[in-house]
RNA sequence: GCCCCCGUAGCUCAGUGGAUAGAGCACCGGCCUCCGGAGCCGGUGGCAGAGGUUCGAGUCCUCUCGGGGGCACCA
């Protein structure tokens, strides 16, 4: 990347500067090398100068002027300033950026993407709610979220799976089970209470209704056992199927469904205390076995065998997290509401306790939606069953600009949703101005090819001939994406995407403004025939990261 | 009480320690004889507060205030 090259060339630069004497031999470190805001400041921008002047006791500006002596003139720089209080601007030559229009049509599906330093098999397991129910928009934040992130992190080199991790065992279940059957009783005029705690939502009174009817009358006189397991059975079987289908339609595909049960029913569970038990890190007190989780900053000990003898949620994430590395993956990234966030430091600790490498686990904690209606709050609990579900947010907004608002803002903060408003500025959604960007491309492209305008192969297009300001900013945008898909999956931060698409979009829409593609003259109309397809291509490629569709009509 | 996240424009949010803090929505005013007006151009308006580090702080540190979440033999 042209980056790697300029950096290289400033290092050089200072070098030897400083064997000619002209410059101090300090050391420089990395060297700061970034895309100004303001295009005056050139297409790259060096901060280096600044960063050295008082290890060097010079002045920055006189640094800047020692450095660009010997920088000469750089492959694809048209020319270097120095400026403000010393920084080092670079401006690519115009025939640079427009050749790139020729490497984005190469490149294809492909423009963006980036091999990885270090390739890694990366597992990102997100979303994973309760299948006591339907799931609600929190949970469509981390599908859309953890998706994105999954493809970023495919989109730079890594290899890898999404996962769900089914919670089906446990306390919830149970009460989930007896709730069903409850509501399958008074179905049939018997008296029944609902436990304790127990799911109140309409759901699990719709779904007591359907597994009635299949399941007649025969388990109204049967034990509490067998009718609750046989809700509970079927209760799950229904609810994960349901979920799948959610998720199915929001475009999020799981390599693996992974089943608790299955840990607890292997004997994984028990096998990963007794690890800790032979490695010396647990002990009983009070009937119960506790990790020492202190040992690793933890404020307490945490338990992971209570007193009645049943595996704690800890256990099994233990058991869990060794089943993961079992299969191989360098990298295990747990993304979490920040409901959970306390619990990090008890697996980190966990993992490090059985002697794992507790950096090959990542914690992304996202914090809550904010649901209101209305300007009412409402609480997302699966057991009132009050929540707007995910399948009413889809069936309200679509797809598209679900995943996109949930995308658009950064995760560190609560997301304010008022699906009332969000149904109303639907509409407004940003992601209609990106959709709309490509489609205008599309048809433009298809306008060209009515007045039998035929592309020419790129290799032959006098690409030098995009010289308007417009296309040379829509140039510098394209040219931009390599490097946000690089940080935004570095950061783990897909909301750098939807910035960046609107950026692209507005840049594009001003080239329209500016520049008529299919006019008289055959050569320019190729060459913007051509920087419209860059642009598609790259339009296109964020919306495929995003996970939103890329309408050639709408 | 302790820990984590957040506080930026009227609202919802961006802003890898850099130069003049940006979008969308809302509001006001403009723009097609021509490839898509779901568009374009212009305007109003902002870093919660106080210290500190730094050549340089919205960004890092400390404290105060405000909002959210956690601190289980729950999941």
């Amino acid at each position: 990347m042209i980056r790697v090259r300029l950096a290289g060339s400033i290092r050089r630069a200072i070098e030897q500067a400083q064997a000619a004497g002209d410059l101090p031999p300090v050391d420089v470190g990395e060297i700061p090398l970034e895309r100004p805001s303001r295009k005056e400041h050139g297409d790259w921008s060096s901060g280096v100068a600044l960063a050295m002047a008082k290890a060097a006791r010079m002045k920055p500006r006189e640094v800047a002027e020692r450095i660009v002596a010997e920088l000469g003139a750089p492959e694809h720089v048209a020319r270097i300033e120095i400026a403000g209080p010393g920084f080092i601007n670079f401006f690519l030559t115009h025939a640079w950026l427009a050749n790139l229009v020729a490497g984005v049509e190469a490149a294809g599906d492909a423009w963006g993407r980036s091999e990885a330093p270090e390739p890694q098999r990366i597992q990102v397991e997100f979303v994973s709610a309760n299948p006591t129910g339907p799931m609600h928009v929190g949970n469509a934040r981390w599908a859309s979220v953890g998706d994105a992130i999954a493809a970023l992190l495919g989109a730079t080199g890594h290899e890898v799976e999404r996962e769900y991790y089914v919670n089906d065992h446990g306390r919830q279940v149970e009460l989930f089970g007896r709730s069903l059957a409850a509501r399958y009783l008074q179905r049939f005029g018997r008296e029944a209470e609902m436990p304790e705690g127990g799911y109140q939502g309409h759901y699990v009174q719709a779904l007591a209704e359907d597994l009635a009817a299949e399941a007649g009358d025969r388990l109204l006189d049967a034990p509490a056992a067998e009718r609750e397991a046989f809700f509970r059975e079927e209760g799950l079987r229904r609810t994960v199927a349901d979920i799948r289908a959610t998720l199915d339609a929001f475009g999020v595909r799981y390599d693996v469904w992974f089943s608790e049960r299955s840990l607890h029913e292997s004997g994984a569970v028990t096998a990963a205390v007794d690890r800790l038990r032979e490695a010396g890190h647990v002990y009983e007190h009070e009937g119960a076995v506790w990790l020492r989780t202190t040992e690793l900053g933890d404020d307490k000990d945490r338990v992971v065998l209570r007193s009645n003898g049943a595996p704690t949620y800890l256990a099994a994430d233990v058991a869990y997290w060794i089943d993961k590395r079992g299969r191989g993956f360098d990298r295990v990234i747990y993304l979490w509401g920040s409901d959970h966030h306390g619990d990090v430091p008890r697996v980190r600790a966990a993992i490090q306790l059985l002697g794992d490498d507790p950096d090959a686990a990542e914690f992304i904690i996202g914090q809550f939606v904010h649901l209101t209606r209305g300007g009412e709050t409402v609480r997302m609990s699966k057991r009132t069953g009050e929540a707007v579900t995910f399948d009413e947010l889809l069936e309200e907004v679509g797809r598209d600009a679900a995943r996109y608002h949930f995308l658009r803002q950064g995760i560190d903060s609560t997301m304010d949703f008022d699906l009332d408003l969000v149904v109303r500025q639907s509409q407004e959604n940003p992601v209609y101005y990106v959709q709309y960007a490509h489609a205008r491309i599309c048809s433009i492209l298809r306008y060209a090819e009515e007045q039998g305008v035929a592309l020419r192969p790129v290799s032959e297009v006098a690409l030098e001939e995009l010289q308007h300001e417009s296309e040379l900013d829509l140039l510098r945008k394209i040219a931009e994406l390599p490097e946000v898909v690089e940080v935004a999956a570095r950061q783990r931060a897909p909301h750098r995407l939807t910035r960046y698409a609107e950026d692209l979009a507005a840049l594009f829409h001003a080239f329209y403004r500016d520049c008529r593609v299919v006019s008289e003259d055959e050569s320019l109309t190729q060459a913007r025939l051509h920087l419209c397809r860059a642009a598609r291509i790259s339009l296109r490629n964020v919306l495929v990261l995003l996970g939103v569709s890329a309408p050639e009509r709408m």
